[in-house]
DNA sequence: GCGTAACTAGACCGGTCGTCATAGTAGCGA
DNA sequence: TCGCTACTATGACGACCGGTCTAGTTACGC
């Protein structure tokens, strides 16, 4: 890494993590610097916009690393039932070593904001779920399943994982990943025979 | 009904749609107070415990009503796939009606609010899921399902129920309803069999 | 009319976010 | 080495908005 750490990667590093366990407008300012260590001014230097700017560069960024890990999965040649448990196996790890006290940032922050009320922020979360969708989709078309049966695919493997994230943490348990799983195992299936 | 309205029935519905657009920490009381038409005094005197009882109380109606929903779903006596479908379709209008700017009120609470902070709201929806789970238990049951299949069906559609609602807000389109009840139905057509 | 209960309005305090004037630092030419 | 400039960094400040509470008003049985 160039520089070990900048406050300005701080910052956003700080705002991922909280946002997780409590969402967007759960946390303020005042926690984001405490947490990164970053001094007051130091935000609105780095990022003009205030708080929303963190946020969506929050969402951009978590949104790049998961797509980033959804290809390197798919390239590494793993058949689509490996790579289903892979995904699902990842995300229950996550939410098992935040002791069920988060889940996925973008689900937080796409409970809190529509396109009407927050539109910054609404687009950051619907680009990145487009990003995954279409990375999984890509995963799907390699299996052999066809154009249309991979949207299907696709947008059930993304509802069931940001879903088993919601209920894991409600329910202090990571379940719910393990039989998401076996649900879009089951849909794969399905769709490949067809 | 009773009464058309009273001022504590008025604030919890205001408190249900405003949750469901903006989660649990992005609506404030006044608010609450100007959907709903309460004056600022009677929330105190309604609710002692503030604006967490409010979001305790809503949770609670909202796990009730949809609880006995699902419940008389089930007693109709439609087989597991058509159950699964209405559901998933009825999910699917809601979000449609809203023009995508609301979720579940579950969905934007659970993100917001963990064991360790919050613990009240926490346990409100903890309970309202799990009542629902065990609703799902039920009519799988009833499908001839075996015990511990049924369990993994009612997580993994609980999961995906609530993804859905995320999705489809985040992606403003019904699509992920429609898929996911596609994936749980290739899941219930796979637990069945053995 | 009187006392109790139901209800309401507005003031209150605490904390929020964003601004700004100031301070430090790196680069550079003389 | 020094002075100058441009960039980066900082925390005190204040306007504002959040949720809460107390003092007051109305409704009603007796």
């Amino acid at each position: 890494m160039a520089k070990a750490s900048s406050a300005r990667e701080d910052l956003i590093d700080a705002a991922v993590e909280l946002f997780r366990a409590r969402g967007y407008e759960g946390v303020g300012v005042a926690e984001l610097l405490q947490k990164s260590g970053a001094p007051r001014g130091s935000l609105y230097f780095h990022f003009p916009g205030g708080k929303e700017q963190i946020g969506a560069e929050a969402v951009a960024r978590v949104g790049a690393e998961v797509e980033q890990r959804f290809r390197e999965l798919r390239q590494s040649g793993v058949d689509l039932d490996a790579y289903i448990d892979k995904v699902f196996k990842t995300t229950a790890q996550e939410v098992k070593e935040r002791e069920y006290h988060a889940s996925c940032p973008m689900a937080a922050i796409a409970a809190e904001f529509s396109s009407a009320h927050g539109p910054n922020l609404h687009a950051a979360v619907r680009g990145a779920f487009n990003a995954w969708q279409r990375e999984i989709v890509l995963a799907a078309l390699e299996s052999g399943m066809n154009a249309k049966n991979a949207e299907i695919f696709a947008s059930a493997m993304l509802a069931s994982m940001e879903g088993a994230f919601i209920v894991s943490k409600a329910q202090v348990s990571p379940a719910a990943h393990a039989n998401s799983a076996r649900a879009i195992k089951a849909l794969a299936s399905v769709l490949r025979a067809n």
